[in-house]
RNA sequence: GAGGGCGUAGCUCAGUAGGUUAGAGCGACAGUUUGUGGCACUGUAGGCCGUGGGUUCGAGACCCAUCGUUCUCCCCA
């Protein structure tokens, strides 16, 4: 038999790690609750028409497809084999596979927006917190199978929403003590660009373009652009754009000179502003920055989007968003317009580890350990035990009579800071000595003060 | 999808230029020590050197393939 394994890019969670990430999705959820947003739960796997086209081509790919059952049925030979054809010629094929593991929690969250909007309550804010897969190849800060905390309010366009997202932000990862930035761009900005330069279906082109700045630097995406039709003047308009510097007020206002009487430009402009001037009177200005070269890889974008990225880390973003104003016409229901956000637990949890930012008291091992002395020892020892259960006192007893050796390394391994001995000596007592493994001090307690003892 | 690094004991790793019976530290187990741990000392167990092929008198080492893993690019959280 050969070595188990698991597949790749996936992980296991040992206590240590699970107790680190529940801390993580404790505190977000306890954010997301506090604004006003209520729990939703979709199934791991969604028809593969679901997710199809809602990501881009490079999405597309990346979507873990889940083989039919019952390939080997006989009378569906015919229709497997065109259905195979059509896999061998890059396209899908309902014959081979017709599901299809989620990709983000969006899309799901729009199906099902589309499926229930007669029973649901508008502005409907939900937040959701589960694994997604994809297909990536891993690599640092990347996995096969990661979780997603997302919080969405469809059903309003007010700008109050993107306000209290940014909130939402800022306040988690506060109460995580993990410094960060929170990029804020608007889609219409990078439209008006498009439209000043060359169209706006030019708008794709140009925002992978940008969006690879702080990557690859002015030169290489001047050359991207030229190989992508844009002309000398229109590739200085976007290097003055780019060049854009300052505060966040400055860098609005040159940005406004720069699109000039451009609609979408003044709109998003004024969005930005919007938020911004909200999040003066909260303080959490200081956390925001107006970054126009921020583009987001998803199309379904239409207004603001939110980036986040850990101050003084080697890693990508650990959050991002946007207002999407008509996500669940791709379901057949159109006008309502959305706005979310999503925390990268993983990408988090890298950042926190690596600077040392979970708290101590994370550790829920047992508070107490009873030695196991003998049979007659043993149970009456367990009668005890139940008595500081009751009073919510986590404890555990020493499934075998051992060593005394033994059972100390055992309490000393998973972090129990107090034994309580029971042997043939207290046991005739109705007594117990108390040992408090850190500082080394014991105490003698009769039965009856047991479940009042401070631990 | 493209390219690089690494696979030796449970873990972290040595293993010189290809040469007898593949090593260390930590961990595990046992003992010194049958009711008071952490230290120390002694001992024991544990390896198809990722897998398959090839070169060679001889391969853990060299070559090819394969699988796994990790990193970079693309893209993304």
């Amino acid at each position: 038999m050969s070595k188990p394994s698991i597949p790749q890019g996936t992980r296991d969670f040992n206590a240590e790690v699970v107790q680190k990430r529940q801390y993580i999705f404790q505190t977000i959820r306890s954010v997301f609750e506090l604004y006003g947003f209520q729990p939703l739960e979709t199934p791991a796997m969604e028809n593969l028409d679901t997710l199809m086209g809602k990501y881009g081509e490079e999405g597309d790919k990346l979507i873990f497809k889940i083989l039919n059952n019952g390939l080997d049925n006989p009378q569906k030979k015919d229709q497997i084999m065109e259905g195979y054809e059509k896999v061998l010629a890059g396209k899908n094929s309902t014959a081979i596979t017709e599901r299809a593991l989620r990709y983000d929690l969006t899309i799901p969250f729009a199906r099902y927006v589309a499926m229930n909007q007669g029973q649901l309550v508008f502005p409907f804010k939900r937040y959701q917190i589960q694994p997604v897969w994809r297909a990536d190849r891993p690599q640092k800060g990347r996995y096969r199978e990661f979780y997603q905390c997302d919080a969405d309010i469809v059903g309003s366009e007010s700008l109050i929403n993107e306000v209290d997202l940014v909130a939402i932000y800022i306040s988690a990862f506060e109460k995580l003590n993990l410094p960060v930035e929170i990029k804020i761009n608007n889609r219409k900005i990078l439209l008006a660009l498009a439209q000043i330069c060359g169209g706006e279906d030019k708008l794709i082109d140009l925002t992978i373009a940008i969006d690879k700045l702080d990557k690859i630097g002015w030169e290489k995406v001047k050359e991207e652009l030229n190989n992508k039709g844009f002309n000398e003047s229109q590739q200085s308009i976007v290097e003055t754009y780019l060049n854009i510097s300052g505060s966040n007020a400055e860098k609005l206002s040159k940005l406004a000179a720069l699109l000039g009487n451009n609609e979408h430009g003044a709109k998003g402009i004024e969005e930005l502003n919007y938020v911004l001037d909200y999040h003066k009177a909260t303080g959490m200005q200081k956390h925001l920055v107006a970054d126009f070269t921020l583009a987001r890889g998803l199309n379904y974008y239409t207004g603001i989007i939110f980036e986040v990225k850990a101050l003084d880390a080697q890693m990508g973003s650990i959050g991002g968003g946007g207002r999407y104003n008509d996500l669940t016409s791709l379901f057949g229901v159109p006008n309502i317009p959305g706005v979310g956000i999503s925390f990268g637990v993983d990408r988090i949890y890298d950042v926190m580890e690596e600077k040392n930012l979970f708290p101590e008291s994370i550790n829920k091992a047992a508070q107490v350990l009873f030695f196991n002395l003998g049979v007659a020892e043993a149970k009456v020892a367990y009668a005890q035990m139940m008595q500081l259960r009751a009073k919510k006192i986590a404890c555990e007893m020493y499934p075998e009579k051992s060593k005394f050796d033994k059972q100390f390394k055992y309490a000393e391994k998973k972090g129990i800071h107090n034994i309580v001995i029971i042997g043939a000596d207290e046991l005739s007592n109705a007594c117990c000595n108390i040992k408090n493994l850190a500082t080394g001090k014991q105490t003698t307690v009769q039965f009856q003060d047991l479940p009042n003892f401070q631990f």
